[in-house]
DNA sequence: CAACGGACCTGCCTGC
DNA sequence: TGCAGGCAGGTCCGTT
């Protein structure tokens, strides 16, 4: 489900609830997710007071004086503000219990997400130490130097976080078609004005993505627990056999690097 | 290094 | 109706 516009929406909705709000209780009803909960949280949290929120990339970081709790949702990870006594469904894992009776509470069906705790700066984590930029700060020219040499998929290459974060599946698949580039193509084959043309529809449709509040595939809701609306302007990803909003021809569908890639032949070359 | 496959986990859909 | 198989928004890790 997460990629970055979810995860910038899911930021946005629960800031004004959280920050300068202070934490009442921590509940772990089923720590396994990727890695284990980290254990520590029951004893940092209570009694202290958010200090900031942020994203970066796909990980959405909850800070405190004395640390940082670090959120990543992975496939189907949400999170949401409720009134601390609404009754947990089935794959409601953890709850942040705030002192005027709402909570935020992660849901995680598939357990791919992970709720993290460190003392360091957030972003000297192992975990996002090793990031590549925000895709506001890519340009032409950093996507056409890094591709050099490169005989991997473009699209598995822009999907790298080491690349440029926040570039999942679907806005991958988007990203290209808006750029006119076939996601197979060697990336050390694109050209430089070619990735410049990349840089700005990725973008372009991040920001899209984000003002429609996100992208609702099967399950996606933010922190209010509504859906995204981005599903409806997808061109090309889910569109397979449908016909090219730009050309007519049929969208391709094929496996690339073990994901699914959207394309037309047509426009994408 | 780069590139690839496997792993983690549950739910949903399709086809037999 | 049941069941096997395939697929899904992510990304770390081990192996070539």
């Amino acid at each position: 489900m997460p990629e970055l516009p979810e995860v910038e929406t899911t930021l946005r909705g629960i800031t004004p609830y959280l920050l300068g709000n202070t934490v009442a209780a921590v509940r772990v009803r089923d720590g396994r997710l990727r890695w284990p909960v980290a254990p520590e949280l029951r004893r940092e949290l209570p009694g202290r007071s958010v200090a900031g929120l942020r994203r970066r990339g796909k990980y959405l970081l909850i800070s405190f004086e004395h640390g940082h709790v670090i959120f990543h949702l992975g496939m189907s990870g949400s999170l949401r503000i409720l009134p601390s006594d609404t009754p947990p469904e089935k794959h409601d894992h953890l709850d942040l219990v705030l002192i005027n009776a709402l909570c935020l509470r992660l849901r995680d069906p598939r357990r791919f997400g992970a709720v993290l705790w460190t003392r360091e700066p957030a972003l000297t984590h192992p975990l996002l130490a090793n990031l590549g930029p925000e895709p506001w700060d890519v340009h032409g020219d950093y996507l056409h130097q890094r591709a050099q040499g490169r005989r991997q998929a473009v699209k598995s290459f822009i999907m790298n976080s080491k690349t440029v974060v926040g570039v999942g599946n679907i806005y991958a698949n988007e990203s290209l078609f808006a750029a006119g580039i076939h996601p197979a193509r060697p990336a050390r084959s694109v050209s430089r004005l070619r990735y410049a043309r990349l840089a700005s529809s990725i973008r372009r449709v991040l920001d899209d993505a984000i003002n429609a509040g996100g992208t609702t595939l099967r399950d996606f809701v933010d922190s209010r627990g509504r859906p995204g609306y981005f599903a409806q302007d997808l061109e090309v990803y889910g569109r397979g056999g449908l016909v090219c909003h730009r050309c007519g021809a049929r969208i391709r569908h094929k496996r690339i690097g073990q994901r699914s890639a959207y394309f037309c032949i047509i426009c994408q070359r």
